[in-house]
DNA sequence: GTGAAAGCGCTAACAC
DNA sequence: GTGTTAGCGCTTTCAC
């Protein structure tokens, strides 16, 4: 039995093809009866739109690129993030019988413009997601634009632009994490920060500083170090922290595989985790739970973030009268076991 | 400028499309003369042909499908081993202009293989790479054999059978990871199973075996216990374990997952890390090195491995006179800070 | 060895 | 709101 197509649907549901594709492609002027009865003779037949006809037809693919900083460039072994985009992405994607094509790249190399630009005109596709922290970089998003290609940012910081972006209330909900901590009685909050290059980590820092300042408590230079979203600078960071004469007794890493090089370094020093110091992260990548003790975090979305950037390039739900969207899916605290009371 | 098509190419070469189709191809019966005068042909107009016409007319693709076990599904963090598959994948494809596409897929589902099958042919792949331990599953392989699209096979255990796959020495090493830890002074070294679904794994365990025969120690059931290679099960295992009457000095698990959840009962239980316990895992996903102390651990060669298996797929690179191939990638030893000399 | 014609399954443009 | 018709650029027959 060949598969089904087009004209299968058409007869089955008593319709014409061309009524069939609007069905399929969610185009408007289709009565709704009219619509549910080719869905239905679509499910009967377990039709699916053959790709390289609807290409070939339309000029253009059904394929999504997904663009992001390649794990193998470097250790930055934060694989949970990458997986949690790929798997929104993909949903996005089916649900609008769309592909997905993953495109893992080095922002380090000089010449990264240009091989996306390549590899983007040999593939086509109807659109691209660009994860952070490529979606803030100039030469990435310039690349893209040339190549005229619809596209969507995943948290790109503040510099929203004329392109649509998705992203979470980093900021906000950083403030919440810090009024948390300062609510068990810490009064010595440090923070790590992350990559600079990544502009909505940043955000993060803001958001600390935010609920410092919201919880009455004062900021201080000596309580902040800068590491690069790697779990080793997570531990070099802490080692300073831990030195000083006055150490915290929290610290908020902004990512949590620096706050899992944090505790790396409290076991080792014998600092009990949560009795004498508290930690936190930021993400609730898997490491969060298989840490002993777990680490309280704050979860990205980023399932829906990729689901909603896939949704946004394959459906025509993009915003405003410019094609722009914003959108802003808000983050959730994760409670967990490295945060703790103050001690005395 | 509009792009050249295959008419454009025919007319100045003089000759038909079909002759500019066969030179494309391949296809014997050119003569030599008029093959070259359609290359030049196509050098001048710079022609590339259409990825969507030539699938549409020919019912293929350029497409190398990668089919996993979905991450998603259950609480499996394994991202590393997911990421360095893809990693390798992609760089086979890319050097024969095949792009990837990813499939993650939940064989817990009972329709797994009719997911599996419609989406093949949707996408219609000119081949596909399965990951273990889908590989050793035969619902899985059905599904693809049905489609007909050529498949090699990640790690499917010891059942070859008729299709290509790539593999590790998974026993060979595991046995000489027990020499070793037998050669640190250990007598009573336990292992820890993982999932029996996976056939690799389990050779993992046939290896540990041999290393105890070979370093004259006797196995006993008493030092083993069955995880299912996630990391709270590798907890379950080890607390099991530790609680004996005559409690292991080493444990070698069969993943690093698993080896990472006894870790983190050795430091609940104030079990000193290697000083009292020597850990060893498997694969050498990036939280080896995360947790403190860093895991002994058996690198998986998983990036050339898939790599391979994109090139057998891509290129005619496939083996024998039947089409078969069973290449072997030798793993290696990490040895890091959770394994040394056995307590007095 | 080479070519002509007939599709592949879909979308686009326009008719009704 | 819905249908008709003509391709999209290639591969496949099969004839020469």
């Amino acid at each position: 039995m060949p598969r089904p197509t087009i004209f299968d649907v058409a007869k089955v549901a008593g319709v014409s093809i061309k009524t069939v594709s609007r069905v399929v492609n969610r185009e408007p002027n289709v009565r709704t009866s009219t619509r549910e009865r080719v869905e239905e003779a679509i499910a009967v037949l377990k039709y699916r739109p053959d790709q390289s006809a609807r290409n070939l037809a339309s000029h253009r693919s059904h394929l999504i690129g997904l663009v992001y900083d390649d794990p193998a460039a470097y250790d930055m072994p934060s694989g949970g993030y990458i997986l949690d985009m790929q798997q929104g992405a993909l949903k996005g994607c089916r649900s609008a019988f769309s592909e997905l094509l993953i495109h893992p790249c080095d922002f380090r190399k000089k010449n990264v413009g240009i091989e996306l630009k390549e590899l983007i005109e040999e593939t086509r596709p109807a659109g691209i997601i660009v994860a952070a922290p490529l979606s803030n970089m100039p030469k990435i998003v310039r690349a893209i634009d040339a190549t005229g290609t619809p596209c969507v940012r995943l948290s790109p910081g503040n510099d929203l632009g004329k392109k649509c972006s998705v992203s979470t209330n980093d900021r906000e909900v950083s403030a919440e994490m810090t009024r948390y901590l300062a609510g068990l009685g810490h009064t010595r909050i440090a923070f790590i920060k992350g990559n600079p290059d990544h502009k909505a980590v940043a955000n993060r820092f803001l958001g600390y500083q935010d609920g410092l300042k919201e919880s009455g408590l004062e900021f201080s230079e000596n309580l902040v170090a800068e590491g690069d979203n790697s779990c080793g600078s997570g531990e070099a960071c802490a080692e300073k922290l831990l030195k000083r004469k006055k150490p915290p007794t929290a610290i908020f890493a902004a990512n949590d595989d620096m706050a899992a090089g944090a505790l790396r370094v409290a076991n080792r020093m014998k600092i009990d985790v949560p009795g004498q110091l508290s930690l936190a992260g930021f993400d609730d990548i898997a490491l969060a739970r298989q840490v002993e003790p777990a680490l309280t975090t704050i979860r990205q979305p980023l399932v829906q973030m990729a689901e909603r950037a896939a949704l946004m390039l394959t459906k025509n739900n993009n915003g405003d009268s410019n094609g722009n969207a914003h959108d802003i899916i808000p983050a959730v605290m994760k409670i967990r076991e490295s945060t703790g009371r103050a001690p005395e």
